[in-house]
DNA sequence: GCAAATATAATAGTATTACTATCAATTATG
DNA sequence: CATAATTGATAGTAATACTATTATATTTGC
């Protein structure tokens, strides 16, 4: 994948003007990703980045209606770059068993270097797809929002791995359950071994996260 | 437990002033869990709830030094009562296997009925666990909260079926990330259910999430 | 190379939020 | 019944999440 120009595109629905077409779009996502992760997403405001971009916050709201928006673009870029990911992973797999193996090494493993193929920090998405997308969906809203599809990437990336798992076992009843579980589970685990450390069983240097859910699918779908 | 007096003691570092011990306190958690049920976390204010009650803002910030810790408060009030539910039903069960799998149904299934044992609507308050609870660790201040003890009544509820984990399989490697990921993704999978059921395979009459869980239990512990 | 179109910046303003502070009115208790 | 404790009313603050308007750059098409 490292040789690979991958353009990740953005549904237009979620944005008002595509910020991967001018520099300054660029950087209101490059620097908007880092100062969430520094402040976290209540504290971040379209304000302090301005300041920080040396832009202006009315400008910011040209490329996003909301803060909210925001952060839903920011999921979706995330899930399409773990789309690519695992298509590139897996296009060459005969096994189905192996395939399945590896999205979920994929889906729970840590993200830790930016490849640099895109402007973005994915080490830092990552981490604030971990602490912080759960707000995204987390709304009095999540119907409406659902309709207008803002949730649709993710979606999609659950029923490919979906699908993995069905050819493993075509009579598994939870194969959607299984992978929804895995992903928001990985993502706590993540969590948790970082400030809640006692409820989970993470030992330093070894990757348990990812062999705890391979064990888990495993066991399940023998 | 139908006949019994529950006393469900909330430490007082959760509090200014203990809600239980008035009835202004006891409207506040009541009318509270209501409107953070119907508006949402974001939208609820305590200036809408004094409103709500014939009460003062000022009044409720008696109780409550903020509106998070009022979630807090809520979600330590709903990790006691759960504790009690599983106390009482693992007491008198000497198979092991069945002490785990009593615990993980609690832990799983779908509070259909307040009881009304105590002044709180559970079905209510386990709607806003389910929707809202992330929100209590998903903070910028985690570290300094789990210091002050934010979240010991959940961790101790996973201990505690850690330990029926451990009795089963006292060799699995990783008994609290089984059960916080049972935990957590019961409640995804019901939010699932209901909002993005693309993401779950819940049938109707079926209590699927239950037995998903209890299969996976079931399977890895093997 | 310049006008027109477009993008960006600056400024001001709004309703609301999440509180704090102060003081008055009520209610409970010895 | 007086005193203390609780609750209520009012006012105020800094910040948030925007919107609207106008001014200034920058790009582009000819």
């Amino acid at each position: 994948m490292n040789d690979l120009q991958i353009n990740i595109s953005i549904d237009p629905s979620f944005y008002c003007k595509d910020p991967e077409s001018s520099a300054l779009g660029k950087k209101i996502m490059q620097v908007g990703i880092e100062m969430i992760h520094e402040l976290g997403y209540e504290a971040f405001t379209f304000k302090k980045l301005g300041v920080q971009i040396n832009s202006n916050e009315s400008s910011i709201y040209r490329y996003f209606e909301s803060k909210h928006s925001f952060l839903v673009y920011l999921v979706n870029w995330y899930w399409s770059w773990i789309e690519c990911k695992l298509v590139f992973a897996t296009i060459n797999i005969h096994s189905a068993e192996e395939r399945l193996e590896k999205s979920i090494q994929i889906l729970t493993e840590e993200i830790k270097e930016d490849n640099e193929i895109t402007f973005i920090n994915e080490v830092l998405l990552n981490k604030i797809i971990i602490s912080e997308s759960s707000k995204a969906y987390h709304t009095i809203d999540v119907d409406k929002e659902n309709e207008k599809g803002y949730y649709k990437t993710y979606k999609r990336v659950v029923q490919r791995v979906c699908d993995f798992v069905l050819e493993v076992n075509p009579k598994f009843e939870y194969p959607h359950m299984l992978i929804s579980t895995i992903i928001e589970g990985a993502h706590h685990q993540k969590y948790f071994s970082k400030h809640l450390p006692s409820l989970t069983d993470v030992e330093e240097g070894k990757n348990s996260i990812v062999e705890f859910f391979l064990k888990l699918t495993k066991s399940v779908l023998r």
